[in-house]
DNA sequence: AATTTTTATCGTAATATTGCAATATTACAA
DNA sequence: TTGTAATATTGCAATATTACGATAAAAATT
């Protein structure tokens, strides 16, 4: 079906699957890494720093900003993308909550 | 297509993305965190703790096999599942890793 | 041996994702 | 206003994912 049945789902393992998703492609984890590197926002360099296509970009821009991940604001001509923090912290909490979880009597298996 | 570039992106990018991409669905969330809650393995209570058919289930404990996340061994009829400690670590220092990049000069967009 | 229990696999349908060319849109420049 | 540059959107093809029924396999029970 490629549908995911979210309605018998915490509302919390839906949100961390969704943040997990938006995180499970290279491109999308490349174009994090790119606007943090830059330690600004950028600007138009994307397609030439990452080697997709322009449409293929901007579509897993949409999907970031989506998540509201990050956030663009027009400069002229240009985009410009930063990370949006409150995001990007919750994201962060949410994730180190799961993974923070210890593992103990694991010497069951 | 469907089919990502993974040879455009760095080993490590691929690894977390990769990573992220099978925590990207509640169901596969829902069983890590019954793993850990039970705090042992777990054998075979899985497809009434979770609300999905026998067949889907197996194959997201497949897709967490094949990621070396959780481990098998098989109790008589049934078959138990635990977390393996190693992957586990591994994957969340690269997690961490990549959230603990500091979110500076973002007063730009 | 036949039955039951548990899990894996196969096959299939429905939907989602990835990628790109073509085109639209928007702002600036000449 | 015409052209140029940058980004978004649309439409499409190829592939992947999700879900489940049916069936297989393997061990325990009767």
């Amino acid at each position: 079906m490629g549908v995911t049945k979210t309605e018998i789902f915490t509302a919390e393992q839906n949100q961390l699957a969704l943040f997990a998703k938006v995180l499970g492609h290279p491109a999308r984890i490349a174009i994090i890494q790119h606007i943090m590197k830059i330690n600004s926002c950028i600007c138009g360099d994307l397609v030439e720093e990452i080697g997709l296509a322009q449409a293929t970009i901007s579509q897993h821009l949409r999907e970031l900003k989506n998540m509201d991940l990050i956030q663009g604001s027009i400069e002229g001509t240009k985009v410009c993308y930063c990370i949006n923090p409150k995001t990007w912290k919750t994201m962060g909490t949410l994730i180190q909550e799961f993974m923070n979880q210890d593992i103990q009597n694991n010497d069951c298996c």
